[in-house]
RNA sequence: GUCCCCGUCGUCUAGCCUGGCCCAGGACCCCAGAUUUUCAAUCUGGAAACACGGGUUCGAAUCCCGUCGGGGACACCA
């Protein structure tokens, strides 16, 4: 395993530190002392998984109307799933919805049903549930739980009230900045009379002097200077706990062990690990994984095109492409490229997870896409097929086998699903029109009488095989001294409306004599005399 | 602006920790050829990168310093 290998190759562990990784106290032995901190930093040991690992994805909630998991999202969920399954741990779902204003039922629907599209199944530990969905949790459910620790911050003076009204502070930021200097709370409230009666703020009292040193599995050690920071707010004068104030609660309270998370969190972590000091709890580890940008190296957005999951799913990705595709943006295993989620909860490794940031490239989750569509099951390709005929507006038959069969034909050039309903129209019915420019070139005076003879000799075929057809289309073709070609394109013209289809005689087949041959007795038509 | 993170082909990356096997390997994309009933697939070949400048060293993509560039964070948003 995994996240453990370092340790492996660093040879024996002392006694002393084998004796704590045996004891039920191990759970704890993260949060117990620096001590034994390079230890947890690869916390397995040789085929022994430890099962007290417990990540959670960020389920965070976006203001845009409908919501949805984005692909960034999508990817840090990944990671902690990745990880939690490798090292025989918990993977929890929390909905952070602390912002009522923007989140919705809906909204955290789409990220359930993203999430279980993509096969991240999380630990059902948590209270909530919606009908499919459950056990995940939901910080708007917690909220006695915030105010409980707020409370208990305030009495022993590890956070104060503050009487500043957000105006005022607004027009000391907007001062600051004209002066071209950073804005942080000077923390004039600390030691004012508490005034019950007034609203207030609650803000963490944090250090004036002095650095906080973020321990990252990706990064190493990050320092911080305390007079960088301020005395942040955690829960605002309306009652409402602040998001780091209630992530560090609730990471604490479900006993997270690992908060792995995208790097734009980085910059927020030393304000939460004072919180966690404050608290008087253990820390957990961080990871702090690259973001992936958009192809202008900003960060990935609706400006980029499509980034939310449902909508990759609505356009005909497999999710084991997407599952495959999202590993690969910020880590590696040598020259692989191809893996199944198996294989990536077996070889996914923390330290070959990259430092930077990663540009979300279509063309090669296309490309991977098309390489999933070739490896799957043919009924089981078919049965995932069927919507996007559905929505193609085509009449699928019953048939799984014929489907299956037509699948497997449609798939070579095809990238997506939706595409291979599109290019495969003809399967489920005659052209509505001939393409004009293959008209010109194929449906020719000459063609007339080799089409003719081509329908005489089909009528009698048998077995209708597309290796009989094939024979039958050679074996005439030499007959009229013409090239294979001569007669496969204009009879792909009349069957298809396209010079593109796969081999014409496996559509032929496919298509059964009768729409075959009415098919090209109505090409006869359209063919000049 | 301040702080933090990051910097190998256009893109994802291997290599960096533990300098020489790297005039830098793989994959996507692109180009050419082979194959072929079309397209695709496949196969073969090709173009394509160590951000820059110093230093250390017999030797640097790898170690050190600086510069530049990109990104992120700086809210009673999450």
């Amino acid at each position: 395993m995994i996240w453990g290998d370092q340790l492996i190759r660093r040879g024996p562990l002392r006694p002393l530190k084998r004796l704590l990784l045996h004891s039920p106290l191990f759970v704890w032995a993260p949060f117990a002392s620096n001590v034994y901190h390079d230890l947890l930093w690869y916390p397995t040991i040789g085929r022994r998984r430890i099962r007290a690992f417990r990540t959670t994805p960020w389920g965070r909630l976006f203001p845009s109307p409908t919501g949805h998991l984005h692909v960034g999202g999508a990817r840090t969920a990944l990671f902690n799933w990745l990880f939690a399954r490798g090292a025989g741990g918990a993977f929890l779902l929390r909905i952070e919805d602390t912002d009522r204003s923007r989140s919705t039922d809906e909204a955290i629907r789409q990220i359930l049903e993203a999430l279980s599209w993509l096969g991240l199944e999380w630990d059902p530990e948590g209270p909530e549930e919606d009908g499919t969905y459950r056990g995940y949790f939901r910080q708007t459910s917690r909220l006695e739980i915030y105010r409980a620790h707020a409370e208990r911050l305030l009495a022993e003076g590890k956070a104060y009230r503050c009487y500043c009204p957000p105006e005022e502070l607004e027009a000391r930021r907007r001062e600051a900045q004209a002066r071209r200097e950073p804005f942080r709370y000077d923390g004039r409230c600390r030691d004012r009379a508490d005034r019950p009666d007034l609203p207030a703020a609650l803000r963490l009292r944090i250090p004036d002097t002095g650095r906080t040193v973020v321990h990252d599995l990706i990064h190493g050690e990050v320092v911080f200077e305390h007079a960088q920071l301020d005395d942040w707010i955690l829960v605002r004068s309306d009652g409402g706990p602040t998001y780091n104030f209630c992530v560090v609660v609730d990471d604490v309270t479900m006993k997270i062990t690992h908060v792995i998370r995208g790097n734009d969190h980085l910059s927020n972590t030393p304000k939460q690990i004072l919180l966690y000091e404050a608290l008087g709890y253990p820390r957990p580890i961080f990871a702090h994984i690259p973001m992936i940008l958009g192809p202008d190296r900003g960060r990935l957005s609706k400006r980029h095109g499509a980034t939310s999951l449902l909508a990759f799913r609505d356009e005909g990705f497999l999710p084991e492409a997407m599952v495959n595709y999202l590993a690969r943006l910020g880590w590696s295993h040598g020259n692989q490229e191809v893996f199944t989620r198996e294989e990536l909860v077996e070889r996914f490794t923390r330290n070959q997870v990259g430092s930077a940031g990663a540009v979300f490239d279509r063309a090669k989750l296309e490309w991977l896409n098309g390489h999933w569509l070739g490896r799957l099951d043919p009924l089981e390709l078919a049965a995932r097929w069927r919507p996007f005929l559905e929505q193609a507006g085509l009449r699928a038959p019953d048939d799984p086998a014929w489907l299956a069969r037509v699948a497997t034909a449609a798939r070579e050039r095809a990238k997506t699903l939706r595409e291979m309903a599109e290019q495969g129209r003809y399967y489920f019915e005659g052209p509505a029109r001939y393409d004009p420019e293959a008209v010109g070139r194929w449906f020719t005076r000459e063609t007339r009488p080799r089409l003719a003879r081509l329908v005489r000799r089909l009528e009698a075929l048998e077995p209708w095989t597309p290796e009989a057809l094939e024979g039958t289309f050679r074996q005439l073709a030499q007959e009229l001294g013409v090239k294979l070609v001569d007669l496969a394109q204009p009879a792909r013209l009349a069957v298809t409306g396209t010079t593109v289809s796969p081999p014409i005689f496996e559509v032929l087949a496919l298509l059964g004599r009768a729409e075959a041959l009415a098919r090209l007795g109505r090409a006869l038509d359209a063919v000049p005399r």
